[in-house]
DNA sequence: CTATTCTTGACTAAAATAGTCGGGAATAGG
DNA sequence: CCTATTCCCGACTATTTTAGTCAAGAATAG
């Protein structure tokens, strides 16, 4: 597992799909119109959003991307595996032919650790996340919409 | 937060400083033989940690690295960040001038999110990791070592 | 005094990331 | 059928990050 940005624009770009996205799909140059991210980036990372069996696609007039499934079903690890494909973190493919034997101990630690995060990641869908938005946006409505601001960054 | 390869090195360093070093300092050499990571890497990463106060260092023959408290007070988060310095995930610095408000609400989740993975790293100690590679040992000790190297890929 | 070890900064090489470009293929709507 | 829209794909480029190198210097144990 790897966290970097391209997991994040992947995640932002799902998550603008889900919200502005019902029946009718979504195309690429609205997804970058919102979120500022270059379509032909876009067009690569959705690539592999396909791929990865996460959204359908429509060609033509009026065509674009749908969730291939409910936003309740998706989850942020599903997105961030689809788009960064997994680095073997052991410098010995498990062949067990480190050194001293320490090494692949502490690469297995690793490995283990980030599997935590996987199994963290696994757990939020794209569902939580609009949860989450809609409780902020309601919350922020009365005024109290700076201090929320200051808080959060 | 971030999870890059440095961030693995860090972490693996330190836990060989925790596993190898007791009131005697250790020297990067050692570390560097011992996980086959360059020397002047090293140098680059300990240059960081000891800002951070996660080790202390002694010069001269005999001199090395310390860590600066007890494994058990140590959490993978602080060394990540240590080496790892920070991102600002979103791209309008927190101003709110970002185009259509959206934007931002996404950079906030996302923010929120590695937030949470950050506390998430925070409860883990290299006492706690120490204690884990401790049970692995014991465990492939009775000749299931393979089974253990199997699962474990 | 000397070998060891950290300390620092500048530099380089390699890899990953982000973005560009140009040509296609499918298709909705006229 | 024609055309604009949109996905699709591969190759290419630029930028940034990561990893590693090099060289000089300061502290210190013995």
């Amino acid at each position: 597992m790897k966290l970097t940005t391209r997991g994040r624009y992947a995640v932002t770009a799902m998550l603008d799909l889900a919200i502005n996205g019902g029946p009718r799909p979504v195309s690429l140059a609205d997804i970058s119109g919102r979120q500022e991210i270059s379509l032909s980036y876009l067009e690569q990372l959705f690539a592999k959003l396909r791929r990865g069996k996460l959204v359908t696609s429509a060609r033509g007039p009026g065509g674009g991307y749908r969730l291939a499934r409910s936003g309740t079903d998706i989850f942020v690890a599903q997105i961030i595996d689809a788009v960064d494909e997994a680095v073997d973190v052991t410098n010995c493919q498990g062949k067990g032919n480190c050194h001293h034997g320490e090494t692949c101990l502490t690469h297995d630690l690793w490995e283990d650790l980030s599997g935590q995060i996987h199994d963290f990641l696994s757990q939020i869908s794209l569902g939580d996340l609009m949860e989450r938005r809609q409780r902020e946006r309601t919350a922020s409505r009365p005024a109290e919409g700076l201090l929320q601001t200051l808080s959060l960054g």
